[in-house]
RNA sequence: GGCGACGUAGCCAAGUGGUUAAGGCGGAGGUCUGCAAAACCUCUAUUCGGCGGUUCGAUUCCGCCCGUCGCCUCCA
């Protein structure tokens, strides 16, 4: 499999030691609910490993919640609750989002501020080397004793220094030296160090985490591209000063990120669509669809259109996996659609192109079909090349409290229609009817179109047929035989 | 100002130095059907932002221009 790197810019050949893979993505910061951006994020890397996991690898996952940090304090104080809970809830909340949009969990999730003791000890480290000092109860990464600071991100300090806004700040000996630690405010949450009571800066975290989890060098460190920099960039910065190794990272991966309304989505903006409320709208199989017909690494525009489109898309596949195939004639081969489909993964993850060969397998199972051959192993193979994408193909179910009430009530509604024809058998299916049971129902009615369809009885057929659809239970009518399904 | 990405049919979106530029949605016609739905068949970009260059040949490589977006401050 090739992948992107970020920091060579290059195409890789990914391969592995013992065929295990370290895999650390960033994680978020708890302080609100989670948007549809940080699902785009986790879906991507989801897949990845789905991905490399199916072609052989064992990948370790860890993903990090940064638990502490301004916004955190700020909000609780908001809130008049401690940190502590604040970022409880959120983190919850964002698992369980993950959850509901069948993300495999990260095999573990580590916080800031258990990762404290170890944050310490690599900043002391850091003082030891020359490569960090202290200030007032801050500690600062000096960048300019780092020499290849900039080369993840492709730029220069000079460059960021020339065009912008950079604070300059009395603490720090160079505009660019980034915290390490910082001294806290009397009421803050802080915990103790060598240099007074504090808390971690922003990137430390991650370098702890990923050292104490997963060793001095991982195989795979993602995010999001907007993560590139300063995040990575001084991750990678104080990791490599620490360990003296390099590399940290053997791929460096980034996604791109979510627009809405062709402008980043982004809590700043404040252009968020939550999870939750995707959720409301949209199926998690079409929210996934939708994040991977497009190429991980392009910008995606987030809107209900685009997402409504691929819906029709999603129930052609449901559709043929409905289907029930026939059983005595010969099989339809769907490996070259596998072989599509690994070579489109293989080539950085070309989602895009593998959804591309579903719907082609789609079709071709359609074919088959219609000429009499067997489709069982095909459909497998859609269900199983999906699963590689997290996809579910959960076909649709609703059971809205009073459904079966109401298609109870046509019954009592056709009953009245239908005494004057005097026909018996009709009645007494009618009769026989059984409100609890909505499956029993639906046979009954199905079987009573039938009876009616065959007397020519057209009308009230369809309007059988129209109630129900009204319901999102469509019935589907072929010449021998009728089927119904949930919309 | 610096760095980077992108611009492919009505919309979304892959892709390639040269026989037919994936796939989905939408649209047109047809088959099937009592009708509808689903499915199937045919059609729907002589052309890949614009202008030059390299090349026998470029949408694909190079340069410039136009446009959109991102990063350079917290962000997945």
């Amino acid at each position: 499999m090739y992948i992107r790197d970020t920091l060579s810019g290059q195409l890789k050949e990914f391969s592995s030691e013992d065929n295990k893979v370290k895999l650390y993505v960033c994680g978020i910061t708890p302080y609100s609910t989670a948007h549809v951006g940080h699902a785009r994020s986790t879906i991507t890397f989801d897949v990845l490993r789905r991905y490399l996991e199916f072609i052989g690898f064992e990948v370790q996952h860890v993903q990090n919640f940064t638990d502490i940090d301004d916004k955190i304090i700020v909000k609780a104080r908001e809130e008049s609750i401690s940190y502590k809970e604040l970022s409880t809830r959120y983190m919850q909340e964002y698992i369980r989002d993950m959850e509901r949009l069948n993300v495999l969990p990260a095999h573990k999730y580590p916080l800031a501020t258990e990762a404290i003791p170890g944050i310490i000890k690599i900043v002391e480290q850091l003082i030891a080397k020359g490569y960090a000092y202290e200030n007032d109860g801050d500690v600062y990464f000096s960048v300019r004793k780092y020499i290849n600071y900039g080369q993840l991100s492709n730029r220069s300090i000079d460059d960021m220094i020339a065009g912008s806004r950079i604070e300059i700040s009395e603490q720090k000996r160079h505009p660019m030296d980034f915290a390490l630690w910082k001294a806290s405010k009397p009421g803050d949450p802080s915990w103790e160090s060598p240099w007074g009571n504090g808390r971690p800066g922003w990137h430390i975290e991650c370098t702890t985490i990923c050292l104490d989890n997963l060793g001095e060098t991982i195989d795979i460190h993602g995010g999001g591209l907007d993560l590139v920099f300063p995040h990575h960039e001084n991750e990678l910065a104080q990791s490599e000063s620490f360990t003296d190794k390099d590399p940290f990272v053997r791929f460096w991966v980034h996604n791109g990120l979510l627009n809405l309304q062709d402008e980043k989505m982004s809590k700043s903006v404040g252009n968020l669509v939550s999870i939750d409320t995707a959720l409301e709208k949209y199926k998690p199989d079409l929210i996934r669809l939708f994040f991977l017909s497009a190429h991980y690494r392009s910008p995606l525009n987030y809107s209900d259109q685009a997402l409504s489109n691929l819906n029709k898309g999603l129930d052609r596949l449901l559709a043929v996996l409905r289907i029930h195939p026939h059983t005595d004639f010969g099989q339809l081969d769907s490996s070259p659609f596998e072989s599509k489909f690994i070579e489109s993964m293989n080539d950085d993850l070309n989602t895009s192109q593998a959804v591309g060969i579903l719907f082609e397998l789609a079709h071709e199972i359609n074919r088959a079909h219609l000429n009499n051959i067997t489709v069982g192993e095909a459909q497998k193979m859609l269900k199983k090349l999906g699963g590689i994408l997290g996809l579910k193909f959960n076909q649709s179910t609703s059971s809205g409290a009073d459904l079966e009430d109401k298609v109870f009530d046509l019954y009592r509604q056709m009953s009245k229609m239908i005494e004057p024809s005097n026909d018996q058998g009709l009645s007494n299916l009618i009769a026989c009817a059984d409100s609890k049971s909505l499956d029993s129902m639906m046979d009954t009615l199905v079987a009573i179109r039938r009876k009616l369809r065959d007397a020519n009885s057209y009308d009230l057929a369809d309007w059988i047929r129209d109630t129900l659809a009204k319901l999102n239970l469509i019935i589907e009518d072929n010449p021998e035989s009728s089927h119904w399904r949930w919309k």
